[in-house]
DNA sequence: CGGATTTGACCTGCGC
DNA sequence: GCGCAGGTCAAATCCG
């Protein structure tokens, strides 16, 4: 949409390999806290003494924090609380990691993204694509990321939206493999991965990239107030159809802090585990009320690139 | 039967 | 240049 013919995204893979996670802090806390720790961080991220969390988390695929951040990358980080969940189950912990993309990038819709992908793909593949062209077009165009630490007993999230499987890798140095997904929605380019923490089995790591061009299908109702529920945004978090990403993290955080609330259920029926809500007063409610009259959760944890302004 | 998942092969980028 | 690891594809298989 924006400029999807934009020269900088050729010189990406380099920065993409140190957003890929070197720098990326990765912060666990009970997810009753998040809340209002993002809040909190919407306004005041710059008290962000609290960057090396004693229990912050990182990649186990040798991907290593350290101190010093590029200005690529932009981490968000969440202010610790020692009211983390004692218990395992209710130990539903996440954080969130904003990985932009190298160049600006623009994070718009699928117009942008297609073309990348499709380049991705024909690379990866096309055998009827002479090898020069294929190297030109394999120029590989990230999309921001966003990784998400959660301490759950469920590989897969629930988020919204539907995904379908396309592959799984075992990772170096890490017991567990490394699920990929793609969202079903044709139109959407968006990329999942899903892994566990080789330091916490406990903990899944799930890895956005790209932003979804449609709607939440998952989402029936509760869950979806954030959508139902402009007011709760600034208007510009609504703006077009391209994209939902704010939603989808609001609406996955409100489902990690249900999920924290019913634990039990969750770890009953791992299927249904992150569910919306049944009445609307609890979640949703506790999701509205942390938003930000500004630029709120979006404004902290997706980078202005990512927006579809 | 259609859609989702599995899984081995292939491609690419990066470090040595 | 080579090998390794990550990422993706697509045929085979599974499942509702």
């Amino acid at each position: 949409m924006n400029d999807p013919e934009n020269p900088d995204l050729t010189n990406h893979d380099s920065s993409w390999t140190q957003l890929t996670a070197p720098d990326s802090h990765f912060f666990h806390r009970d997810t009753s806290d998040i809340f209002s720790d993002f809040v909190g961080n919407l306004h005041a991220s710059s008290q962000s003494d609290h960057h090396h969390h004693p229990h912050s988390l990182r990649f186990g695929t040798g991907l290593t924090p350290t101190s010093g951040v590029p200005s690529s990358v932009t981490t968000t980080t969440l202010p610790s609380t020692p009211s983390s969940s004692s218990s395992p189950a209710a130990a539903l912990s996440v954080a969130v990691t904003e990985v932009s993309t190298s160049n600006d990038l623009p994070a718009t819709s699928s117009s942008t993204e297609d073309p990348t992908e499709n380049s991705t793909a024909s690379a990866a593949k096309a055998p009827e694509t002479p090898k020069n062209e294929k190297k030109k077009a394999q120029k590989r165009i990230r999309q921001p990321r966003f990784a998400f630490m959660t301490k759950s007993d469920v590989d897969h999230l629930e988020d919204g939206y539907r995904w379908r499987k396309y592959g799984q890798k075992a990772v170096k140095n890490s017991p567990f493999p490394r699920s990929y997904f793609r969202c079903t929605n044709s139109r959407c380019t968006v990329k999942k991965r899903v892994e566990r923490s080789s330091e916490d089995p406990s903990i899944v790591i799930t890895t956005y990239e790209g932003q979804h061009c449609h709607q939440t299908t998952g989402f029936p109702r509760g869950g979806i107030l954030t959508a139902h529920d402009p007011s709760n945004f600034t208007s510009h978090h609504l703006l077009p159809p391209p994209l939902p990403d704010p939603y989808y993290y609001q609406e996955l955080l409100y489902q990690l802090h249900r999920d924290n609330t019913s634990t039990y259920q969750k770890k009953r029926d791992n299927t249904s585990s992150l569910r919306l809500p049944q009445s609307t007063t609890e979640g949703p409610a506790a999701v509205s009320s942390i938003n930000p009259p500004e630029e709120g959760l979006l404004g902290d944890i997706v980078p202005q690139t990512m927006r579809n302004t």
